[in-house]
DNA sequence: TCTGCTGGCACGTTTGAAAAGG
DNA sequence: ACCTTTTCAAACGTGCCAGCAG
């Protein structure tokens, strides 16, 4: 009997998920020699713009604690790859639907006594809407409205560098969903949009909590894992890949065996072609089965991104593979999306960090979060009209932080920046700008408010002003910019690092706990993070130059 | 008519609980 | 009584398809 969406998490789940969320012993801790991910987000310093050495940052820590040092690699990057060449999509359900293949890295160069936070966002990769034609993907026109940004955040998080780096870290539970008003806090996303998943890491020790002076975090992009959103698969090669190496589509093998389960299925003796495989090969034979990377969407670039803030706060990005893959996403409209305002967590307690894990089913190395979800708020008619959103609690505990009050001070950046923004209510959207950067990023921080346990939909929510200027920003080409650091917000309550309990990181809403510090700090500082992503210029990464793309409050 | 979305379905995997055995 | 192994069923993930809506 299969639960119902909303049903309370029974015991049983609770701990199937924690064995699930828990992760796997004995990963190690450094690439393999040989390791084939050399390019695979490996954060190498300097690649971009043929520099070997970072880029210029005053007072520089430590190299051991700086966050430049943090590789990661992407797992199963072949089997991404091989998706990536036939145009990876990514259903999308109203129950919300995993990933396949499922977002998993292996992290290295952490200090592993320093806290991080890993979590993904998923942001427009451009803002076209595609249709699947000639069994390819053509853009079809100007993309929809993006969906209220949400972010999943790896739900051992926060957690020594030592567990990051000793196990593959899985976000294998993140779910996506064309559900605007879903409520299960799984990731939002238009149907035939193309999207880029983004990794970051966020330090966040107890020395150096969110919102300090310190915040130093990094961003990895894989371009092989970006998508496009579908509720049905338009590729045949796709739903073939996913069959052949999804073991929950293991029901779908064999010899071309979804056509003989078709004629299973209707009581036929021979194989019935369906309508859609008939119509793919229909296509398939006028044209190439697969997609040139000239014409497929989804082959932006192979480069995978490094976005650096230094902790003395200095911004950079770097791409950290070959070159000569520019970048196709050069467009620098913004997208609106919504600024994480609380999480959903689906279990609070009873997870040690250090447990041995069990295999997961799909990796033995697998270590599988649960989910862990910060979620912004919907666009703001949603907001208004939407009663799920104002006052019920997702089953599974959405995590609103009533916060402590806590702020990021503003903080000017750039000297060519306009004015800082006003204060941003944290009702407010993150600006999730389509997936164009390789460019410096202006970090700005703005005032901090917490929003209410029951989300009431506050009606002030000023669009950022990114928004309004979709595609109307002309790429600049400033040098690059040195950030202003993430102020303390004043009077925030910042709690010792080691009054982190793991039950206070996940507390729900509905049981009005105060939410977490780093959770708070957390959302804090992706606030901020998705601001200044916002104001990601649409310039060729591989220049490292940017600018700050022209933008006006209001 | 076409395209996209939804819900139900069958099939398979995973996993915890219960049962069985030592 | 305790521990280990085996069995079982529920929960869940998956792609497919018919039907529906715009």
């Amino acid at each position: 009997m299969r639960r119902a969406n909303i049903a309370p998490l029974s015991p049983k789940e609770m701990l199937q998920e924690k064995s699930l969320s828990e992760t796997e012993e004995g990963f190690p801790t450094a690439p393999a020699p040989g390791h084939a991910d050399t390019s695979a987000g490996s954060p190498v310093l300097g690649v971009a713009g043929g520099s070997s050495t970072p880029l210029s940052s005053p007072q520089l820590p430590d190299p051991e604690q700086t966050i430049e040092n943090i590789k990661v690699y992407l797992h199963e990057k072949e089997l991404w790859k091989k998706f990536h060449e036939a145009g990876t999509e990514m259903i999308i359900t109203k129950a919300g639907r995993r990933m396949f293949p499922s977002y998993k890295v292996k992290v290295t160069g952490m200090n592993p006594k320093t806290k991080y936070i890993l979590l993904i966002d998923i942001v427009p990769a451009d803002d076209h809407r595609y249709k699947f034609c000639d069994n390819k993907w053509m853009v079809a026109g100007k993309a929809e409205p993006a969906m209220p940004g949400r972010l999943y955040v790896h739900p051992d998080s926060p957690a020594t560098g030592a567990h990051w780096m000793r196990q593959l870290v899985s976000f294998q539970k993140l779910k996506l969903t064309n559900n605007h008003l879903d409520p299960f806090g799984h990731i939002i996303l238009n149907s035939m949009h193309k999207y880029q998943p983004r990794l970051h890491i966020v330090k966040a020790d107890e020395n150096n909590a969110f919102g300090s002076k310190n915040t130093a975090f990094c961003t990895h992009v894989f371009p092989e894992t970006s998508f496009i959103s579908v509720t049905s698969y338009q590729n045949h090669k796709i739903t073939q890949l996913k069959i052949e190496n999804n073991p929950f589509a293991k029901g779908f093998r064999g010899s071309d065996d979804s056509d003989l389960r078709v004629a299973r299925l209707q009581s036929k003796e021979y194989p019935v072609i369906s309508k859609s495989i008939m119509r793919q090969r229909l296509v398939s034979s006028h044209g190439q089965l697969s997609a040139k990377p000239d014409v497929n969407p989804l082959h932006g670039n192979h480069q995978s991104l490094q976005h650096y803030q230094y902790e003395n706060g200095a911004h950079m990005q770097f791409a950290a593979s070959d070159t000569q893959d520019l970048p196709l996403n050069t467009f620098t409209a913004q997208r609106d999306s919504g600024l994480f305002y609380h999480c959903l967590k689906r279990r609070e307690s009873a997870r040690h960090l250090d447990l041995p894990c069990k295999r997961s089913y799909l990796d033995a190395s697998s270590s599988v979060g649960d989910d862990h979800y910060f979620r912004s708020p919907p666009p703001y008619e949603q907001q208004m009209l939407s009663p799920s959103y104002c006052g019920e609690v997702a089953p599974r505990e959405a995590c609103m932080y009533s916060g402590s009050g806590a702020d990021i001070a503003a903080v000017s950046a750039v000297d060519d920046l306009p004015p800082p923004p006003p204060p941003l209510s944290c009702n407010m959207w993150t600006s999730v700008a389509p997936y164009t950067g390789y460019s410096v990023q202006t970090m700005e921080t703005v005032p901090y408010q917490p929003f209410p346990p029951h989300f009431t939909a506050a009606p002030m929510m000023p669009r950022l002003p990114a928004m309004a200027g979709q595609g109307s920003q002309p790429p600049g080409n400033g040098p690059f910019s040195v950030y202003n650091q993430l102020g303390p917000a004043p009077g925030r309550e910042r709690g010792p690092a080691s009054s982190f309990p793991r039950e206070r990181v996940h507390a729900a809403v509905c049981e009005r706990k105060p939410p977490s510090p780093h959770l708070n700090a957390a959302n804090e500082f992706l606030y901020s993070q998705s601001f200044s992503l916002s104001r990601e210029s649409s310039l060729p990464y591989h220049s490292g130059m940017g600018t700050v793309e022209n933008w006006t409050d209001g």
